[in-house]
DNA sequence: ATATTTTTTTCATCCACCAAAAAAAATATA
DNA sequence: TATATTTTTTTTGGTGGATGAAAAAAATAT
C-alpha cells in the first residue's frame, strides 16, 4: 500500500516523451483541466491522486506562465457550500494562439484557436492545383495562415505554433513526409523546410491522425484513452488512440483501415492494389460504380446518390448497400482486432449517412465476435466543414502545451 | 500505516494501478537483466539511464530477495581487460519456481520453470472429455501440478505460483472466464475458485496472449515492443504487443484476429458466424474441407493433406492455397493496421508450413499498402508441444516477479 | 460575533536519485 | 616485485520533487 498516488505515472510518461519530471507533472494537471473543462485543486488532487500541496505547486507554476486562468467565483454556477469555497481552474482563454490548417485537394482551411480550443479566426482558399512542391507548399501555408492572422492582433509572428494537416504517410515526429498526394514528390524532410519560412513552431500529421486528437481534445472521445475514429470521405482513414496514446506504427506513417484488404483480387483501387476497403466505400469508389446513375457529371456527388437510392432506384440502392455491407465488416473487423472503448464515425453528415444505417449496424453485430459485453459504443460526429483544420489546431494545442510547461522549467532554472 | 482494514483496500487498488516507485525501478532492473541474459551493474546503469549508484542501490535489494544472482567472475567468457572486472548479474536460478499450465481439447500440459525460465520438471496428462465443470478444472489443475511437482523439491506448496492458459475470453486481471471451450459454463469466476484450492498465487490468461508473452520474454520477440504473434492450431489466435504491454482491450478478452471477416457471407465458422478467417485457415476447416481426399478418418490431418498436395493432389492443393491466399490477406491487414516491429507466427511446424510458403509471402507483399520502409519482418517460430504451457510459465514468471518486488519493499518497511 | 466546515497554502520532511569521491580489483609497466 | 593505470562498484553527502501536517483563508451555520 506503499504508493497509490501518481508519481509512477509521472515517470513513465516522463520516459516516454523526454520531459523531465516536473514538466510531466505539470502536463498531466494541464490535460486534466482540459479534460473537466473545469476542476478545482482539489478536484485535481482527486483525480490525479495528487496531494493538494503538490496541486498548488504545479498550478502556480501554470499560472505564472499564464497556460491556466483562475475563474472569478461568482462565474461558477455552484450551489452555496459550507467552508472555504473551491476555485475553478480552467485554461487559459484568449492567448497562446496556434494555426490548424488542412491542406486538401481544391482547397487550404485555416483555423485559428487559443489556448482553450475557442475559435479566434478561420479562412478558406481555393488551391488551383492539388499537388505542389515542397516550397511553393510550404509557402501556401504561410500565405494562407498570415492571411488569417491579420485579423488577429500580433498577426502570424504571434503565433504559438502552426499545425499542418496532409493526406498520405506522414511521419509526426520527424515532420518528415514519405508520401503524400499534396505533394509532387515523395520523401520530402518539410520539418527544415517549414522551420526556414517560419516565424513559430510547426508540426506535421496525418490527417486521420488529426481527427483523432480533435475527438480527444473536443469531440466525441473526451477522457476515453481506447478508441477509434474513422473518416470517410475521399478515401477512408482510421486514427488509432490505445492507452491515451496515438499508434503510429513502426513505421511512424499510421494505420491504413482504406487499404485493408476485404476481397480477394476484388475492385481496382486508387492505390494500385486490389480489393481494399477503400475501393468500395470511399466516395471516389461510389462515384465511379454510380455513373450509370449520375450522368451529369456535376451532379456526381454521394449526396445525389443517396438521393437517388431514396427515389427508389435499384442500381444506386445497390451501391451504397454493397459499400455498407463492407464497411460494416470493415468496422466489425477493428472492434475483433482492437476492442476499443467507442467507434467514432467523423465526417459531412451527407457523406456517411448511409455507413451507419440499421443495415451497416446489423452487419456489425452479426461480425463480431460476441461476449458477454456489450458490444463497443459507435457514435457518428458530424463535424462541419472546418473538421480537419480543427484537428490539426487541436494537435497544435497539444505540442503547444508541451513546448510551454517545458519552457516553464527553463525559465525557473 | 497500521489501519486494519482500509489498507488491505488501498493496497488491492495499488496492485491493480501498478507498483510504487521503488518496486517500478527494481522490476525495470530486474527485466532489463532478463532482456539482456547477463548485464553488469555497468551494462544496466547504461541500459535504463541510471546512475551506477543507483543500479548498486536496486541491485542489492534484489540479491537480498533472491531474485538475481552474480555470476562467479570465471564463468564469464570475457577477454581480460584492465580495470576492475565486470561482475555479471542474472536472475536467480534453481528458485522461485513457477507452474505453466494449458488445458487443451484432449490434454493437459504442465511445465514447471525457475525464475530464470530454466525446465525444472514437466508432464502431459489425457484428459477424459474437453469440457469441465469449474470445480472439476480447477481440480484438474491442482492435481495435474502436484504429480508433476512431486519430482521437485517442496512440492505443490514451494511453488511461487501456478499460471493457467485457457482457450476463450479470459479477462486475466479479475481472472474471470468470460467463457472459455474447456468449461461448461459461461462467466466463471474462475479467481476466487482458484484461490481456494490452491495453495498459492495463481493466474489466467487467454492461450494466444500466453504465447504472445512467452515470445516476449524467450521467443522471437525478445527487446522488441511492438509485435504481433498469430498462433495457428485447431484455431488462428493472436498476441498483440504495444509499447511493450499485451493489449487486451477494453472488455479485457484480447483480440479476434481468427473470427475477423474475410468473406462477406462465406463460409460457416464454429463460432456460428460466417466468413470468418479461421473458417478457411483452421486446422478443423482445412479437414472439413479436404475430406474428399483423406478418406481414413484417422489420417485425416493437416501433414496428410500438405503430403497429398505434394503427391500432386489438385484438390488438397487448392484447399492449401486459398487457406494460404486468405491468410496472406489477413495478415497483410494486421500489416497494414497495426504497422509492427514484427509478426511471429507460432505453431508446430508441419501444422504451419503452409502459411509461410512464398505464395503467401507475395500475397502480403501485393497487400500490404507500399511504404519506403520495408514490410515488417515475419519470423516463423517452432515450438514444440510445450508452446502453451511454456507461455502460461511466461506469463507465470512475469506476474511472480511483480509480486516479489514488491513484496521486498514491504519487508523493508 | 463565534463556531464550523472546507479549500488552499506553507513548511518541514521523506525518499529516490545523483555527482563525486573512495574503494576495490584487475592489468600494464618499470 | 612494486607501482601506476584503468575500470567497476560502493559510499557519502546533497538535491529536488512529492508529501503529511499544520496553518491560513474564506465561506456558511449558529
Amino acid at each position: 500500500m506503499t504508493e497509490d498516488r501518481g508519481s509512477e505515472h509521472v515517470r513513465r510518461i516522463a520516459d516516454a516523451t523526454g520531459l523531465d519530471a516536473r514538466a510531466t507533472a505539470r502536463l498531466r494537471v494541464l490535460n486534466c483541466i482540459r479534460d473537466a473543462g473545469e476542476a478545482s485543486r482539489t478536484d485535481i488532487a482527486a483525480a490525479l491522486r495528487l496531494s493538494p500541496a503538490t496541486v498548488t505547486f504545479v498550478t502556480s507554476g501554470l499560472m505564472s506562465g499564464a497556460l491556466i486562468e483562475e475563474v472569478a467565483n461568482q462565474e461558477t454556477g455552484e450551489t452555496a457550500r459550507r467552508g472555504r469555497p473551491r476555485v475553478a481552474l480552467r485554461l487559459a482563454r484568449g492567448v497562446h494562439h496556434v494555426a490548424g490548417i488542412k491542406i486538401a485537394r481544391d482547397a487550404v482551411s485555416v483555423l485559428i484557436v487559443d489556448f482553450d480550443g475557442t475559435d479566434v479566426a478561420k479562412g478558406e482558399f481555393p488551391l488551383a492545383k492539388s499537388q505542389m512542391e515542397p516550397r511553393e507548399l510550404v509557402e501556401t501555408v504561410r500565405s494562407c495562415v498570415a492571411r488569417v492572422c491579420s485579423e488577429v492582433p500580433g498577426g502570424i509572428e504571434a503565433l504559438a505554433g502552426i499545425s499542418i494537416g496532409l493526406a498520405g504517410q506522414v511521419d509526426a515526429n520527424t515532420r518528415f513526409v514519405h508520401w503524400s498526394s499534396s505533394l509532387t514528390r515523395r520523401n520530402v524532410d518539410l520539418g527544415s523546410l517549414l522551420d526556414a519560412e517560419l516565424p513559430c513552431a510547426s508540426f506535421v500529421e496525418n490527417d486521420a491522425n488529426l481527427v483523432a486528437k480533435a475527438e480527444h481534445l473536443f469531440g466525441e472521445a473526451r477522457g476515453l484513452t481506447n478508441f477509434l475514429v474513422v473518416t470517410v470521405e475521399y478515401g477512408v482513414g482510421l486514427g488509432i488512440v490505445l492507452d491515451g496514446k496515438l499508434h503510429r506504427g513502426e513505421r511512424g506513417c499510421g494505420a491504413e483501415f482504406g487499404h485493408t484488404k476485404v476481397v480477394l483480387d476484388g475492385a481496382q483501387c486508387q492505390c494500385g492494389q486490389a480489393g481494399c476497403l477503400e475501393a468500395y466505400v470511399g466516395s471516389y469508389a461510389l462515384l465511379r460504380d454510380a455513373k450509370g446513375i449520375l450522368k451529369d457529371p456535376k451532379d456526381a456527388t454521394v449526396m445525389a446518390l443517396v438521393a437517388a437510392a431514396e427515389r427508389g432506384n435499384a442500381e444506386a440502392k445497390c451501391v451504397l448497400d454493397r459499400a455498407g455491407q463492407i464497411f460494416g465488416m470493415g468496422l466489425a473487423n477493428l472492434i475483433n482486432l482492437f476492442d476499443p472503448e467507442r467507434i467514432i464515425l467523423s465526417g459531412d453528415r451527407q457523406r456517411i449517412a448511409h455507413l451507419h444505417s440499421d443495415a451497416v449496424m446489423s452487419q456489425v453485430r452479426r461480425s463480431v465476435i460476441s461476449v458477454d459485453a456489450p458490444l463497443p459504443e459507435i457514435r457518428v460526429h458530424h463535424w462541419g466543414d472546418e473538421m480537419w483544420a480543427r484537428g490539426a489546431a487541436a494537435l497544435g494545442i497539444e505540442r503547444v502545451s508541451a513546448l510551454k510547461v517545458r519552457d516553464l522549467g527553463r525559465d525557473a532554472a
